[in-house]
RNA sequence: GCCGACGUAGCUCAGCUGGUAGAGCAGCGGUUUCGUAAACCGCAGGUCACGGGUUCGAAUCCCGUCGUCGGCUCCA
């Protein structure tokens, strides 16, 4: 490239950014524009911009009464009116189906968990900064008095910090006064020799470490003392949950793969200027599921859920995508990425070379993996052109082996599986967002709040009797049916349903009534004409039934 | 979190350089019964995001907080 290119420029607008991209850097004061090779294609740009504009999530979220932020709530917390949850329901049924019948099963765990659950995973302190900060409790266990006074506490503190000494096996030195183990407690030289006197087992355990010996002996004193806190995180992923499903039970490579899927909610503590409608939030609802399986299955699991992937885009009508498979960065290793050089390796070599027999689109990143392995995020154009991550699909060596996952190999040997997290419609907030758009809110009639509104033409009772019976009709088939028979003129009740995007209005007059037949109307098609009842009912169920686009 | 802009009724917005709030739609009450994108009349609705300050007087000026948006950084 070079400037003669330029055939046509427009400066569109002013903010800062982070020097050399780095937000410990200053900051320095940009002017956007941009430019292409044409005017044409310059025009295109804006008209593209202006068509996303009309077609902002936000304004039809407000518009169509799809979800809501409320301050008192919190920032990033969107809730679902009727209309809105609509959507998330549907979208939970699909995946259920498509899951169930790729052999998929659900279930169900809760929003939080201890903080060891999330030492385990490495969630902290790898993605702490993510994470919602702990609630503290006191810790359970504790059934002794509560004390009273300082001092009371400290003498239990120094009584309970000695049987702590006991109980891993260090006696401490004769009279075991009180007086003697706190000299005892100060000999750091002391305490490492009776490290050296330690069965194997509970030397690996302090690994020598005085420092973080005196801490765990500490904690459990202050345990045993009552004053100690016990922490409980918001999850921000269900991956740990499911991992202690996996253990729950012994397994055997007869069960794998297991598929365990959940559309389990989660929080992050994303940084408050990340926040973007229902883009980027603070609780989401994710389609996730986690794929225990052996270093063998793994090609055959990969492309089942690519496969899955690719059907999803199909039905949706997303027509551009690509997979960005993102890798560790070396010098990162025990930062941002859990240090297992080897694994790293392994893993990244075994996942590429899936996606180069698979003939999948995808490009490769540096330093984007999650911590725990490599990661692909899929990346979806909406009709309109814009770009969107949507899903996301994770491979997980390190987290099976941090929470001892095994399972019972035919050679009798115990054997860690591999982990994919996978989860192809992402979070129900970002999905429905990216649907607001690209369809603009003029969603297909299985996806559309309301999907039948019966519009009467006057209010002659044995007419609203008629279209009642209709609405009974439709309800008792699950269609989400609605009925006008306010006193508007039929002008204004079309109207009313049009700019609420209702995707199939039946018109009922006199007429209608007399032949048993409706007339439809279609959002966006304009009035089709009468059909029979029974007709017009059985094509909404079918297209419903499809979900046709 | 950082830089910048913005924050008036449920929604969309008006309110000029400080004189103490206004419209349309929605809502409610009537009237109207009208065949494919807005029938008519009336009523009600606002601590002008929140908290402080300047001033005789603040929606308007200043400071702080919260929130939203445009970016940065981050991410599903």
């Amino acid at each position: 490239m070079h400037t003669g290119n330029i055939g046509a420029f427009k400066l569109t607008n002013v903010a800062s950014a982070y020097y050399k991209g780095d937000e410990k850097n200053p900051q320095l004061q940009r002017i956007y524009g941009t430019a292409f090779q044409t005017k044409k294609e310059l025009d295109d740009y804006f008209a593209m911009l202006e068509e996303a504009k009309k077609r902002d999530h936000r304004k039809l979220g407000k518009e169509l009464e799809l979800f809501v932020f409320d301050d008192d709530v919190g920032p990033g917390l969107p809730m679902f009116l009727p209309r809105g949850a609509v959507i998330a329901e549907e979208l939970e049924k699909l995946a259920k189906e498509t899951e169930f019948a790729a052999g998929y099963q659900r279930v169900r765990t809760p929003h939080i968990a201890r903080e060891s659950l999330y030492k385990k995973s490495g969630h902290l302190p790898y993605y702490a900064e993510s994470m919602f900060p702990p609630m503290t409790l006191r810790a359970e266990g504790f059934r002794g008095p509560i004390l009273e006074t300082l001092e009371e506490a400290s003498e239990k503190l120094v009584r309970d910090m000695k049987s702590a000494f006991e109980s891993i096996g260090l006696i401490p030195p004769t009279g075991s006064s009180d007086e003697s183990f706190r000299n005892f407690f100060q000999q750091e030289d002391v305490i490492e020799k009776k490290i050296e006197d330690l069965p194997e087992s509970l030397r690996e355990k302090v690994a020598g470490d005085v420092a973080k010996l005196k801490w765990e002996l500490f904690k459990h004193a202050l345990l045993k003392a009552g004053l100690a806190e016990d922490r409980y995180y918001l999850k921000a992923m269900n991956c740990p949950h499911h991992h202690k499903l996996f253990a729950a039970i012994p397994r055997s490579y007869r069960d794998l793969p297991l598929r365990l899927a959940e559309y389990g909610t989660d929080y992050r503590y994303e940084k408050s200027g990340e926040l973007f409608g229902l883009m980027r939030v603070r609780s989401l609802q994710m389609n996730d599921a986690h794929i225990y399986c052996t270093p063998e299955q793994f090609e055959a699991e990969f492309n089942a859920v690519n496969e899955m992937y690719l059907k999803y885009f199909k039905l949706f009508g997303i027509e551009k995508y690509l997979m960005r498979f993102s890798t560790h960065d070396p010098s990162k290793l025990g930062q941002k990425f859990v240090d297992e050089p080897e694994l790293w390796k392994q893993t990244e070599e075994m996942t590429r070379n899936v996606l180069k027999n698979s003939g999948i689109n995808y490009v490769e990143v540096p330093n984007e993996a999650a911590f725990y392995g490599p990661k692909i995020d899929v990346q979806a154009w909406s009709v309109i052109g814009r770009e969107f991550s949507i899903a996301t699909n994770q491979v997980d060596f390190a987290q099976p082996r941090s929470f001892d996952l095994r399972y019972k190999d035919r050679d009798n040997i115990d054997k860690i599986p591999i982990c994919i997290h996978r989860a192809p419609l992402g979070t129900h907030e970002r999905f429905i967002g990216f649907l607001i758009e690209h369809y603009a809110g003029n969603f297909p009639l299985w996806l559309s709040p309301e999907q039948v509104r019966i519009l009467t033409i006057s209010d002659d009772p044995k007419l609203v009797d008629y279209a009642r019976s209709i609405l009974k009709e439709l309800r008792a088939h699950q269609v989400r049916a609605e009925i006008d028979e306010s006193s508007d003129k039929i002008n204004g009740k079309i109207q009313r349903a049009e700019q609420m995007k209702i995707h199939t209005m039946f018109v009922i007059g006199k007429r209608d009534m007399d032949a048993d037949a409706v007339s439809v109307r279609v959002h966006g098609k304009g009035n089709l004409g009468a059909k029979p009842r029974a007709e017009a009912i059985a094509e909404i169920l079918q297209s419903i039934k499809e979900r046709r686009s």
